[in-house]
DNA sequence: TTGCGTGCAAAGGTTTTGCATGGCA
DNA sequence: TGCCATGCAAAACCTTTGCACGCAA
């Protein structure tokens, strides 16, 4: 993933400090930048930027294109979760994350397998859809 | 979706019967205007991407990000397929798209529904991984 | 004839790069 | 001290917009 060395500085701490602190949802580079400015914590744009490709790389962070890819979101994923082993819902209304521990879906992934021949790579997949809460607040019946 | 009067012309018939002609993987707009100058029949970027739109909201065209996002990529869904009713996966090695017409897929909804209050869009939903060929081809076994 | 479609040029917004300076270990 | 990290400014990139002209119906 990442071998070389690296250096633990105020700015990445902050960072990956916004990241977690808002590890529910998902966040532009933008908001990142605003919200270190508001806390008196300013990063350069370029940092962010450049930070962000690195916690990719690490898979402690996934990028996300919401809105038909016209903005790329970032969101901070606990190391502990074991996120490449489950699946991830996403909804489309209030941008959580729902982390998919359950039996019934770990049979997927051995049904798509052996009735369709292809590897489902979790890390780069992501079920879009309507939560519950969103369900309700908009009146709309989920089935 | 789209009520608009809409006209017939040489530009749209030349965009759409490319995506039609790649209708297995994805395609980027620009390669849309390449393939287009090659054949003599070269159409201004505007109305690539303007067309594209539409065909888009008309639900005719899915828009992809590959590679992390970098590039947005287009691809034709014929409508008769039915595309809003099951999942689809796409093969992160030679972008083809598979349509996952499946009964054991089918229940999945109902479960995630039942289980997890939660309500899959298919229109934005995509598995993305590694389909058998691709598999076979790099050499690595796909369980 | 009407008004949608086209395409050039320019603008727009996000992300990346070059480079000199700063700071961790 | 040796590198890596930072951040400004500028560039790069893809996509959208303004506007005058063209063309389908």
């Amino acid at each position: 993933m990442d071998n070389s060395t690296s250096y633990k500085t105020k700015q990445r701490d902050q960072i990956l400090d916004c990241l977690i602190r808002n590890k529910d949802h998902h966040i532009t580079a933008d908001e990142i930048m605003s919200v270190l400015e508001r806390d008196n914590t300013p990063v350069g744009r370029t940092t962010v930027y450049r930070y962000l490709d690195k916690l990719i790389s690490q898979g402690s962070v996934r990028k996300f294109f919401i809105e038909g890819g016209k903005r790329a979101c970032y969101q901070y994923m606990d190391q502990n979760e074991a996120c490449s082993e489950h699946y991830h819902l996403k909804c489309v209304g209030c941008g959580q994350l729902f982390h998919l521990k359950c039996e019934y879906l770990d049979e997927l992934d051995s049904h798509i397998i052996d009735h369709h021949s292809f590897k489902v790579d979790h890390s780069k997949t992501v079920l879009y859809g309507c939560c519950g809460d969103c369900a309700k607040k908009t009146g709309r019946n989920q089935k």
